[in-house]
DNA sequence: GATGAATGAGAATTCATTCAT
DNA sequence: AATGAATGAATTCTCATTCAT
């Protein structure tokens, strides 16, 4: 064994080149297919490498997916973390719900991989979320506390609210589907930005 | 093949009552695992049958899902099923959100395992997703049109308010472990109630 | 257990009824997959009974392949047997080639079913065969040489006669598929007739 | 999958003797026990090699079974390929009647194998019936037409006296044990190549 | 006699992973 | 770095047979 950790560090050119090869291959597979039902044969295809090759840049199949899982959650709270507290609170939030909303269009198979594993419980992140996201929900319930207390937006539970930001705009990712089947050939994402917008919008201006 | 088939009809009570039983025990296993993730041992096990046996009643692990599937989509649209046209607009939405997140509450593992199967791609439901519930939107969302016209609510895209309704309410169910990881110990759904119910409401009622 | 042994006296009519129409499915079904190939169930629906209900005439699956086996072999001798010594040679082997191919032609489960047994080996039969079979032969082959030396035919290795006969005659029944594809729809039962007369006729003619 | 279809080209050495190891394998086995009565293990263990390494080669049980009818079917037609049009007719013939005997002794597994699956219906060769042997077929019996209609052998239905050819040839390999039961310890070959040689040249003779 | 229900012993096949080069 | 070959450990499914009524 020479290598195969996941150790971040120390990695020469080709091997990085090869990782992220292989990583956006097994997004393909795993966000369609789940953890269980994506092989490992599926995902050397579609990089267009060996099976063995696979193996020799990761520890094995749950390895693949732990990583892009690793890497997942950082690009998905960052919408979050860049909400300013001195911002203007109803323009903050729906800038966020923006953001949040072209990640989905931008990154569905991303955000189907994340669902797909908190459907099933998480095993894998579960004390992430119970540590990295509670803390950061935390800071910005308080942000919003803060803002509903000064009357500057409406009265709203803060936790349920950032609950329906990421609700509302996954759903177009992860269910896409059914949207899809819904509306036929129309654009989901065009009609659901101004349907967002002006939900959050009159949900949080005070009267 | 002695019987296996899904002819709904003929059933002997001791027939009906293994179904059930079969069927409970992989709607647990199913929405945990996955189609691919479970197997007829974990069902079996479940059941507390002998594996053959399970298969003395189900054609195959597929049959069993495609059972649970089809007897799923009609829980689920129940609720929209019930919407009064004659009834007060918005009280008649909020009503819908409310049985659709008791739904939530009360069928989790359904939830789940109709979420895990349109993030996949909906293999076994695509045809009733474009056929029986795109006519079902498309009635509700004329509805909801008349009302938005004659200024009952608000100007809203209907199908859009549609995907909402869903996308806030199955949050609950199908995002559980993180709801929880957020909330500690507090009860997801009171919450929840409270906040959909105030959150409808503004954005429905015409100012 | 209460019968099941193949003891041959002391049946119902009714075991024996139920026991034909068992034995006359299996037939069907083992002639047409073989002892592995066919299962219990093909045979029980070909018979219209229920599989445990085949289970109380007879013992097993084997156990009806070889009733079927046993009651076999007698017919299948039945026509060597009819040879009269005294008779004419020609027109007693000619008669015996007819009537032979006359049980091909009625009988073409009964002479596959046999045949696939020999194939394989013989295993149930190896005894019959090296016992009952080959003394008839041996019977019939000493007549034959007798027909032969008194130059009443032409001179000929009896035993490679007899098998020659078999061969000729059974092929039709066992090879039936590719018969009809070389022939079309032309009926090979007259043509093979004619055929085989007049070939027996040259070969056994005294010059 | 990696490799296992029966693309004929591109082959390297190791997957050619192993295919070709395994496809002896599987003919000693399902000559003896037919395609249902054969298992993986059986092939397995008769080529030495683990049953999923066989899979390694082949797609699948039925696969095997499969490539081997095909390369059969060509050593099966290639002794009447050989008969010269413009040869001697009877001398034609007889060598053709001498070069399937020998190969009935030669591979009487072959022989058996395509006896059990012509039997069986054919399911998996019907088509190649009533194709190519049908029309090469139809071609030597035109020849043989000729030379009977030229007074150069006796009249004769050109098709059955092919059936008889194979008939009377394969009845050795195929009925193998049925021919040593009855003959004994003495060689059958040798009494069948000067029977059938005799026959056949009584026959066809002009008188 | 008859049959719905149940099961143990296979059997085929899949697949992550290892081996050898 | 790369890959053809190989395999052990599942996993689904089949089927003869038995159980219980």
């Amino acid at each position: 064994m020479t290598r195969k950790e996941a150790d971040t560090g120390g990695r020469s050119r080709i091997q990085t080149e090869k990782r992220g090869l292989i990583l956006d291959a097994a997004l393909e597979v795993f966000s369609q297919y789940g953890l269980k039902g994506a092989t490992l044969d599926m995902i050397a295809a579609a990089a267009g490498l060996s099976k063995p090759n696979v193996l020799y840049y990761f520890a094995g199949k749950e390895a693949i997916y732990t990583a892009l899982l690793e890497g997942l959650l950082e690009v998905w709270l960052d919408p979050m973390r860049q909400i300013d507290p001195t911002g203007d609170p109803v323009g903050e939030i729906l800038a966020y719900v923006r953001r949040k909303l072209d990640l989905s269009r931008d990154y569905p198979r991303e955000s189907r991989l994340f669902a797909n594993e908190v459907i099933q419980g998480a095993p894998l992140m579960l004390e992430t979320l119970e540590g990295e996201l509670r803390a950061l929900v935390d800071d910005l319930a308080a942000v919003i506390r803060g803002w509903s207390e000064a009357g500057r937006i409406a009265p709203v539970d803060p936790r349920h609210l950032i609950f329906s930001v990421w609700a509302l705009t996954q759903h177009y990712a992860d269910f896409d589907v059914q949207v899809r089947a819904v509306l036929g050939s129309e654009d989901p994402y065009a009609g659901a930005a101004r349907h967002l917008d002006e939900m959050f919008r009159r949900m949080l201006e005070p009267r």
